[in-house]
RNA sequence: GCCCGCGUAGCUCAGCGGAUAGAGCAACCGCCUCCUAAGCGGUAGGUCGCAGGUUCGACUCCUGCCGCGGGCGCCA
């Protein structure tokens, strides 16, 4: 058990003594440093609960404390505050304890299967500036609930089955009417070649999105064609499987590049073959009704504040919507994976599809209530002027230039600062990419997600602050102190007790670990740990200054240093791999 | 109009109903014969949008108002 958890059980116990609910012993570090280490509050609310005296239960409490030798002080103040300092021999253990174990405290929980959707790409767009925030956060997400021991299934889950495909469809016949995949009568293969690249579906479909707007004929022909293509319309399909293979060749490079991970490219129409029939079945059941030649499922309920429109399910002529597959999606991952929790990692915009979504779910039986169903919203990423980030041009910036931008920023960093001059030019590049990368995922994880927070690339690679640059460098310098070690013969060696306050700050910054980890989970909020994760190189760079570990003359003293050197490190390197953020070798 | 989110230092943002609201940047003052100064220490800077309420205690919970953003059935 952690630190904080064993602390908060025994104080669980006193309370328990008492009479009152153990968890009123709940210890947290002190927002005081200057009177405790820990403080437990507990005494203040078991008192009212109670009707007695905070002051008297906080005396209690102090009093039924099984005394042991860990404690060097326990106090009571202000109204009932109950304080709480360690022995310094205390902290040493718990710094061997934590040393010692690779997962650095943090508990593994009992496994669950989950799914992460990270909706939002989509066929016809390369990978920008919308994508950033659901694939930073919805990857961290990932990392952690693994950490943690679930098992995952991450899914980019491509919008490719929607009117869109019919808008590129007709766009491309109106471009190239000669192609052979508009030729009804066509026979044998189609050509293997894509006739477009991913930069003309990009130009192709906000032409065509814009003139259905004002051009019913293009936009019937648009829906014409998306629904023959659901159908199975041999030609459209060949050229829409071109549509989805160039713009997956573009998204995995540029997620690639980002150092992340999906488990899954599916796409909405992965589930196109299981429509009709779970069409049916809510016709069926009852769930779903018929209306005005639409299938629509009523989700309103009595205690509702505001008007939930129903949900269409099919379209007048047939033609499914991303509703449609979204909720044959859900219905697959609960079937087939036995997902217990799926989590949507898709900005605010789309809350009301997915309360859509979710109860007809819950309706239909597809969700049993033990599933989780979760919409992870996050804000805009805003530029200089405080609206959604643009190009001069008024375009989405690509996430590909906005991280050759942040790369060559860090090159110019480097030479400015004159950091890694020693390193060949292969290596510098080398850094710049992590380094880039780290700027890009610590200047949004850092925020909370429902923020929404101005992309100021300068501030994100800055040499100064709160930075992923900076915890790089805290890292590297860490690595460098070890290796130094690790030359001269040093080793780690146990925990003496700490004599200053340096050392003493930097072993509770890493207790705290388990419990933050913990709760970035539950809140599916990366920016505790990012933020625990400056506390702690802050911390250690102040022993850095404080304790000179290599010029240590007192060998125990030296062991027992390198020992929190590589617990700090150990630990260091977990938070930032939690926020998908790669240690270099050197900088 | 109704619903959702946001409003904290000059700027950018944290903040789990608890003690004196924090950090980074910018400003000012210091610290490299010593493990990487992309570092560390210090000074200054606040009616936590406004007004009520609940509570021993409110940036945090509730209500109203103001401001900004978003959503509201055959788009995604």
């Amino acid at each position: 058990m952690s630190l904080l958890g064993s602390l908060s059980d025994r104080f669980g116990d006193a309370f328990e003594v008492l009479g009152l609910d153990r968890s009123f012993g709940e210890v947290v570090v002190s927002n005081r440093p200057d009177l405790a280490q820990f403080q437990c509050n507990g005494a203040l609310p078991a008192a009212k609960a109670a009707g007695r005296n905070p002051r008297e239960v906080a005396l209690g409490v102090v009093d039924a404390l099984a005394s042991t030798d860990d404690l060097a002080d326990v106090s009571i103040a202000g109204p009932g505050f109950i304080n709480v300092t360690l022995t310094d021999e205390a902290l040493a253990a718990h710094l061997a304890r934590i040393a010692a174990d690779p997962r650095h405290d943090v508990p593994r929980l009992r496994a669950e299967d989950i799914v992460i959707d990270f909706g939002g790409y989509n066929v016809a767009k390369a990978t920008h500036v919308g994508h950033m925030r659901p694939t930073i956060i919805g990857d961290s997400l990932q990392r952690i609930a693994r950490f943690l021991g679930h098992r995952v299934t991450s899914d980019i889950h491509l919008g490719d089955w929607g009117l869109q495909m019919g808008m590129l469809i007709v766009g491309v016949a109106e471009r190239m009417p000669d192609l052979p995949y508009f030729d009804p009568d066509h026979e044998g293969a189609y050509p293997t070649e894509s006739p477009v690249t991913l930069d003309d579906l990009a130009e192709i479909y906000p032409d065509v999105s814009a003139r259905t707007k004002t051009d019913p004929s293009l936009a019937e022909a648009a829906r014409k064609a998306t629904l023959q293509l659901q159908s199975g319309r041999p030609g459209y399909r060949a050229l829409w499987q071109h549509f989805v293979d160039v713009t997956l060749e573009s998204q995995r490079r540029d997620v690639t590049a980002l150092d992340v991970h999906f488990d899954l490219w599916y796409g909405e129409s992965t589930v196109a073959d299981r429509v009709d029939a779970m069409v049916d079945d809510l016709l069926e059941q009852g769930v779903a009704t018929e209306n005005q030649g639409a299938v629509v499922v009523e989700v309103a309920e009595p205690g509702d504040k505001t008007e939930i429109p129903p949900l269409l399910l099919a379209k007048s002529d047939g033609a499914a919507l991303y509703t449609t597959t979204d909720l044959a999606t859900l219905a697959m991952r609960v079937q087939d994976f036995g997902a217990k929790e799926i989590l949507y990692v898709v900005d605010a915009r789309q809350a009301l599809h997915f309360e859509q979504v979710f109860r007809t779910a819950r309706k239909a039986g597809y969700a049993p209530p033990d599933v989780v169903l979760e919409h992870i919203e996050f804000g805009t990423v805003n530029g200089p002027d405080g609206r959604p980030l643009r190009t001069r041009e008024g375009g989405l910036p690509l996430l590909h230039d906005l991280l050759a931008d942040a790369r060559s920023a860090a090159m110019a960093r480097m030479s400015e600062a004159r950091i890694g001059a020693d390193l060949s030019e292969a290596e510098r590049e080398a850094v710049a990419t992590a380094v880039a990368a780290a700027a890009l995922k610590f200047g949004d994880l850092a925020n909370h997600r429902t923020s929404n927070y101005s992309f100021d690339l300068d501030r994100f690679t800055s040499l100064e602050g709160k930075t992923g640059p900076y915890l790089q460098y805290a890292a590297v310098r860490i690595a460098s102190i070890l290796r130094k070690a690790a030359d001269a013969g040093l080793g780690g060696g146990p925990p003496v007790a700490p004599t200053t306050d340096v050392e003493r700050a930097l072993v509770l910054r890493l207790a705290t670990v388990p419990e933050i980890v913990l709760r970035a989970w539950d809140l599916r909020a990366p920016n505790h740990i990012a933020e625990t994760a400056y506390e702690i190189a802050g911390a250690f760079n102040r022993f850095y200054e404080h304790c000179h570990v290599l010029g240590e003359e007192d060998p125990a003293r030296q062991a027992s240093w390198l020992t929190l050197v590589e617990g700090t490190l150990a630990t260091l390197t977990r938070l930032l791999d939690l926020l998908g953020i790669r240690i270099p070798d050197r900088m």
